[in-house]
DNA sequence: TAATATCGTACTGACGCAGTGCTGTATCGC
DNA sequence: GCGATACAGCACTGCGTCAGTACGATATTA
């Protein structure tokens, strides 16, 4: 579990086209919907909020759009993830507000359970929407570092999805007559795959 | 957000109970319920849960009741998160399962959100039972490694509760009549708090 | 045999997510 | 000024999951 929602997933698999794009150029929700395969009011509705979060710049009317409001160096995971579903907190007590909670100081899990916050925190935050848009590669920025990353644990097994499968933006057009048929036209994965 | 549902909360809260007690003790639900102010159903729906998964056994019929299957430096945190909500999964594609996703070997974001996933995974992995029942030290045994950690900005600012705030288990029953009124007798904080 | 306590499962209400639709408003080009 | 375009904001609808409850079955003890 742990999951983050489509929305978020969405976000930032839209966010990457902006980032694969000349910097400043702008991009319509139709346009986005229709290279990525989401639903435009699904993708007017993810990039409304990312204009409001200030990660987007909005331009109305005729020849409108969005742009990025900061080189995709200058954003991070955890901007995208705190805009589209608020910030991180694995608990309700590792929220930021003011507690309620009158036993704060005594309470024995609270104070490691703020530390694996931050764990997940320090992760988002290291990772930038420009290494987003292409491959892990040996070395990368993480500030978060492990003794020794076993991603074949993970990476070996591959995935899957609990909705309709649907090739990766690059590629979406071609792809998706390959997949078996869909009962709507939702393109992306989780994960953006 | 990517917050964990309640009923792992509750679930560590209660396995706590059994560590702070001497191993082999057996709990009952009623007990538990009494001790934790939680909900008697709630209580044994968990318990149910962390016998199946083998991380309490159960005892059958009069003078019955639960006990911890391994000492508490045994079990971590990804132990119960694993039982209690499924394997920890960012996205659908950083699970286990052989992928219905064509597109993965050209996915650019699927290896950074496996990355993350391993670092949320690991830092549960680091954190114990045994650990969870008192404050975190100056020094513990997580096995992600931060260049800093800055608890002071999470911690300083304090907490907050979605539903009915209530003591921590140590010193529930006394404190509850201090508390605004409940309209539930739920008496755990998401979080343990 | 009765009491106790877990086991399994089914059920219900509430809530958040995914997705849609509509009205309003700003901008551009004619 | 006017119409077309595209964003802004909000409200709404399924649907699935979570939180919590209930009940009959089964195992154990005395």
């Amino acid at each position: 579990m742990f999951r983050m929602t489509k929305q978020t997933d969405y976000g930032i698999v839209l966010l990457t086209r902006f980032a694969s794009a000349p910097m400043g150029q702008v991009h319509t929700a139709r346009d986005l919907s229709e290279e990525t395969l989401l639903p435009l009011p699904m993708v007017s509705k993810i990039l409304k909020v990312l204009g409001r979060y200030g990660l987007l710049v909005s331009h109305r009317g005729v020849k409108g759009g969005y742009s990025l409001a900061r080189r995709p160096e200058q954003i991070t995971m955890i901007d995208i993830v705190g805009a589209l579903e608020g910030p991180v907190a694995i608990t309700e007590c590792s929220l930021e507000r003011p507690g309620a909670c009158t036993q704060e100081p005594l309470c024995p899990v609270r104070t490691h359970w703020q530390r694996i916050n931050q764990v997940v925190r320090d992760a988002l935050a290291g990772l930038t929407l420009a290494e987003m848009t292409q491959p892990l590669p040996a070395s990368h920025g993480t500030r978060v570092m492990l003794e020794t990353v076993e991603l074949s644990s993970a990476a070996a097994r591959g995935n899957g999805h609990g909705h309709t499968p649907a090739p990766s933006s690059e590629l979406a057009p071609a792809a998706l007559a390959t997949l078996p048929a869909s009962p709507s036209p939702v393109a992306l994965l989780n994960g953006g795959c």
